[in-house]
DNA sequence: CGGCCAACATACCACCGGTATGGCCGCGCA
DNA sequence: TGCGCGGCCATACCGGTGGTATGTTGGCCG
């Protein structure tokens, strides 16, 4: 039976986490204050640092809740009975929509790297985005589908190459041209490297 | 005639700028004070607020300066007397060498981007390293070294592939091995889309 | 040579992250 | 059922930092 307690605690935690994703997409790490943070979830500093040791673990309860709402979208398409291809082809579309969402863009991709440390974050994005891109590209691989390239450089090269896209169609002027001119730049280059059928 | 009093003030302002620059490159923008650039610089923040008009401004001067260095090695390369695809080679190892230095790495690569707010960091790569990228893309194109892409699209991957693949090089433990491996992948993904004489 | 203004230094403020301390209430136990 | 204990949170306070307002000095010019 669970505790009364437990749900208290457990809604101010989450609270305080939604109240940090919020401020933090809006004004960013550095631009958002604690007590804001707090007033915003109803309650005071003292129960922030009950439950957080500091700012950067608060950033990273944030961070960790927006990298899983995505991550849950991604396993469920690459999991999913598709051929190998189209599977990614699809995971690859979700992925950009992903990076639409401005608490996405602002937390995991542009600040995390500067508020974690770079290394903390590749660490994370490796469990996270990262790991999914470099797995399904074994997958690629293993089906045949793509020569055997250097699955960690290329993996790398195409999360890059998809960040730097991904925030270039969210700050357009007209986000669903970029977004489509930018996919099939991509399934254009994923072609080239696809193994021709003989 | 130059004044004296130009001189000195010329002199402090570029020794802010020095002392910004290597301890935004240790620190961060947030873990570095005014006072403390000031202190190395052997002045007061009285004379910081003079020269710029806040921590913000003189970011951007620091900013500037890496850039321009870069930019520098970069343009008299891409202007030489090669033939079009050797420069573009050229151009490319020369800034991925760049790219692990580590002041441009974390200022103009990692931070700019969240200090400056994004907008205003992709306004001056225009005019700095992506400027470069696309010029010279454009430059193979109009050689017909390449088929003819979307300029705007495929030099905005490329520039984001590259940054994620310079910031692995320099974090790797073994950075020259990790770097060769990389422009490999690079150059191959080029002659992927390299027009072959028929 | 005298005043004037750019080029700084000094003093001070508001705010923020972090800490120390106090109080309240649900929970388990006798 | 009363009661004390401890988790949960509020309050008060501190050091440091970005920013501002004001004072001071020394080169340049009439």
């Amino acid at each position: 039976m669970r505790s009364r307690r437990e749900d208290y605690s457990e809604s101010t935690r989450s609270a305080l986490v939604d109240s940090a994703v919020k401020l933090f997409t809006k004004r960013g790490y550095t631009g958002t204050s604690l007590d804001e943070i707090a007033r915003r979830a109803r309650v005071t500093k003292g129960a922030l640092y009950h439950h957080f040791s500091g700012k950067q673990a608060l950033f990273e309860a944030a961070f960790d809740a927006v990298e899983s709402q995505v991550h849950g979208k991604l396993d469920k398409i690459l999991r999913g009975d598709e051929p190998p291809w189209e599977r990614a082809l699809r995971g690859l579309r979700e992925f950009i929509a992903s990076c639409l969402d401005p608490a996405y863009q602002r937390i995991a991709i542009h600040e995390a790297p500067v508020v974690m440390g770079w290394q903390r974050w590749r660490e994370a994005e490796d469990r996270y985005s990262f790991g999914l891109i470099r797995s399904s590209l074994e997958d690629l691989i293993a089906a045949g589908e793509i020569d055997h390239v250097n699955v960690e450089i290329t993996a790398r090269l195409l999360f890059g190459a998809l960040l730097s896209a991904a925030t270039e169609i969210a700050n357009s002027a007209e986000p669903e041209k970029v977004g489509s001119q930018i996919e099939d730049g991509i399934v254009h280059l994923l072609h080239l490297v696809r193994r021709r059928p003989e």
